[in-house]
DNA sequence: CCTATATTGATAATCATTTTCATGTGGAGG
DNA sequence: CCTCCACATGAAAATGATTATCAATATAGG
């Protein structure tokens, strides 16, 4: 939380990007999000208290996060991409639910070793990868 | 291959549906191919033989292949959904160059059971899942 | 305070996909 | 073979998410 701040910071000055009364606002209410936003959530809730805030401005500083690193891009196939704040280190994947679209996320260290065991077979170098497990959760099954 | 047409043939049929001409030349030509195709990859070739077919029944098209279980849909983050057939029974999943966007697919049973572990875990029921691993190819990395 | 440059918000433009609708066609039942 | 009609088609318009444009504005360094 505070390191996105940090973070955030350090990127605008190497970038020569400047630090605006917008940016700080979307950052503030991102980071403290603990869900996956859209750019369509996160401006309906800003909108709420910073009625000035432009639509184009949230999509423009979301993806500014995603590429300094301090959120991650998600894709859940309901055709809106969404963003997450980066949990420092630990990477996590995801269980979505088709019945419910609740999201339990989950952390593996034997997948993603065989996953680099598969990348390494073939001669890939990866940067990142995407699973997502789709079905019904245990409410929604029941 | 074979098995295509006739699953296909089935589905028309269960849902009252109607086997046109269009749909015979889109089957074919899918069931043919062995790449990931967009709508506008499998338009664009059938156009040269076909110029009477129209975007939108390949798009419809397509939905009823994956509907029916002959297509599997795909999504490599491009904008484009992509379809390839079905391999029978054995699922696999994708190695995705993000430099010259050739595309690798694989299976590991390993994985595929540690993901429904994970979901057993959870109390989630899968019905399918989504794996991919972004990098480069040992082509590109070179 | 001034200035160069980046940013913003409104709006228009894109791009993939879906819908609409008038016209055409497959195939069940005569 | 015909007839009929639900389903299908193709062209074009509509949609929805995202991106680009551009004039007005704000930031930061000197
Ligand atoms: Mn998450
Ligand atoms: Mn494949
Ligand atoms: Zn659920
Ligand atoms: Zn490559």
């Amino acid at each position: 939380m505070e390191e996105g701040f940090e973070k955030f910071r350090q990127y605008l000055c190497e970038k020569g990007l400047k630090s605006t009364r917008q940016r700080k606002i979307i950052l503030k209410a991102f980071l403290k999000s603990t869900s996956h936003l859209s750019t369509e959530d996160l401006y309906l809730s800003l909108r709420k208290k910073y009625p000035g805030i432009g639509y184009a401005t949230v999509y423009r500083t979301l993806k500014l996060f995603a590429e300094c690193g301090i959120a991650e891009e998600q894709n859940f196939g309901d055709g809106q991409t969404r963003f997450e704040p980066s949990h420092q280190e630990n990477h996590h994947d995801h269980l979505v639910c088709t019945a419910c679209h609740s999201i339990i996320e989950f952390e593996n260290p034997q997948i993603e070793k065989l996953q680099e065991e598969v990348a390494a077979n073939h001669g890939f170098t990866t940067t990142h990868h995407r699973l997502e497990l789709y079905g019904l959760c245990h409410k929604c099954s029941s």
